[in-house]
DNA sequence: TTGTATGCGTTATCAG
DNA sequence: CTGATAACGCATACAA
């Protein structure tokens, strides 16, 4: 690989005049600049990013730590980040944390000794006071962690409500929700306070069925449902916090002759390409995964300024209705 | 951020000593490793790993360039390559390309600034004469560029010839091959060869569609599928070259009111989780992702260590056998 | 067993 | 407008 200094040497000039060049500074000569283009050309050059972010004490690298980029969710919202990263100059570092936080913290430490701009979290296994060590531009995905840590997320009260009323609306009577861990101190459980809180008060009967932590176990999800069904047959909603979820219950539903949306209505969440994907398409609360992703690398970016922001950025939900309602 | 330095002098040494304390190198006291153990341990010192790629010419980074990661085979593969790659100790730097050529390019001189350690290639839109710049330990996924690249895939035509041949058996009279664009010259096409040889072969009518480049358009697969079958209302067979077309498969046949698999049998690729999720359970061929995974990573580490490796790393398939066939 | 000096490729400061 | 030099944090060769 050519240097700055064999550039330097084959346009006969310093290596500062090819910084120079290089980095638009200062006053540079038409003539030499376009002898140095010309021996960069030649050597195809490229500047050592190494280098260069030692120097400045900060790489171009973006942590971003997710479950598992397998399932749908998460791959979107990867997909997306990356995107609005790349756009902003910045290069992303996969993590997935498989929902374990000696692995997160693992991958903490490894994300500063490699120097990144900055963290994006979104897998919460971790203490609270463990974030406190990371003095790096930090976003959360879904958790509020405390007052300096900005975190983003959709209204997952909001996504609660609307998925809850569509169910009653449409007659449902004997309604459940189908989560993740409630003991993980996510937003995601506000949807779940939303469920009971709209149950209750319009006076239909609810439960509520929290799943382990694994993170993709979808044999683990239609068990659980099938005991569901299997404690309350008349169960007539099922709302899923996930698409993936949502698709296991219409499985078990049509194992157990179920009709959807006659017998039991669906509600999803996310809106994954999965939901429109599969038949019947999936009612699903839509998370508005670009303007997350661009909020956060934003976010991301301003901390890196020192510029002020604020810490709770919620953002609508927005609900699909289907052919599962 | 403490560096070595602050280490030294909390520990009363050099950074020498403590930079062979951290690298287990030479001979230290056990009272000064101890030392300086507490030391870093005080400062919660974390190597900088710029400066310590930038002293050794490259990085523990790798690069991975997919179309899209939102796409659940690439999702799964980033997962399980990101598993090995970290069981390596290597990171691994996200790249969508869009199966766009520049983005290909501008992603592989990216990586190269960056010093990445090697980069695997599953995005292939690029000119064979390109690779041949790359001069980076390099791994190829599904597709051989020539005798110097080594490639990871799985028997593409042992796979066409699974599913062509379930179709036929099952009694198939009429099948369609739903593939991507047959130009991209890559070892998936090796797929349509053998459902071309073998239905020839077995005299069954066959037909074959390539879907644009776009890859995550299901709303495209759909149409096409659709027009497929206004052209051919007796057909009675499907090779979708992915279970997302699958799925596409499943859904216009629905609409159609054609049953599966009693009026229509499809084949899935790739087996991924979406498979054995959705209803109809997907019959699919499957990669051996972690397999392959494995095996990419390996030959990168091969590479840097000048180790002599295969060109051609080709592993078996697995038909599984579900409810659309 | 430990310390000194040098270099990795780049940028910034300060001269000229 | 351009050049010499120090510094970023670390690891090695060579001394001691």
């Amino acid at each position: 690989m050519p240097t700055i200094k064999d550039v330097a040497e084959k346009a006969g000039v310093t290596v500062t005049t090819v910084s120079r060049v290089l980095n638009n500074r200062g006053y540079i000569s038409e003539a030499t600049r376009k002898k140095v283009y010309k021996a960069m050309e030649e050597l195809n050059y490229q500047p050592n990013e190494l280098a260069r972010s030692l120097f400045r004490g900060k790489s171009q690298l973006l942590g971003l730590i997710i479950p598992t980029v397998a399932h749908p969710f998460f791959a979107e919202l990867a997909a997306s980040i990356e995107a609005y990263a790349h756009a902003k100059g910045y290069k992303v570092l996969l993590c997935n944390s498989q929902l374990n936080r000696e692995k997160e913290k693992e991958y903490i430490e490894m994300l500063k000794r490699h120097q990144v701009a900055g963290i994006i979290m979104a897998s919460h296994t971790m203490e609270v006071d463990e974030f406190a060590k990371v003095k790096l531009p930090l976003v959360t995905f879904d958790r509020r962690i405390g007052a300096n840590i900005p975190y983003v997320s959709s209204d997952n009260y909001q996504g609660g409500q609307l998925a809850t009323n569509l169910l009653i609306d449409k007659g449902c009577r004997k309604i459940a929700h189908v989560c993740g861990n409630l003991s993980l101190n996510m937003l995601a459980n506000k949807r779940n306070e939303a469920f009971v809180d709209t149950a209750r008060e319009r006076g239909v009967e609810y439960y509520t069925i929290q799943t382990e932590i694994n993170v993709f176990e979808t044999k683990q999800y239609e068990l659980l449902i099938r005991d569901l069904f299997n404690e309350h047959p008349d169960l007539d909603g099922i709302f899923a916090n996930s698409d993936l979820m949502a698709v296991s219950a219409i499985k078990v539903c049509s194992l157990l002759k179920k009709r959807i949306p006659h017998d039991v209505r669906i509600v999803g969440y996310d809106d994954t390409n999965i939901a429109s994907l599969v038949l019947p398409q999936i009612t699903s609360i839509r998370q508005p995964i670009e303007q997350m992703s661009a909020l956060a690398i934003d976010l991301l970016i301003r901390q890196m300024n020192k510029e002020q922001i604020s810490v709770d950025n919620i953002l609508p939900v927005i609900l699909h209705e289907r052919e599962t309602t």
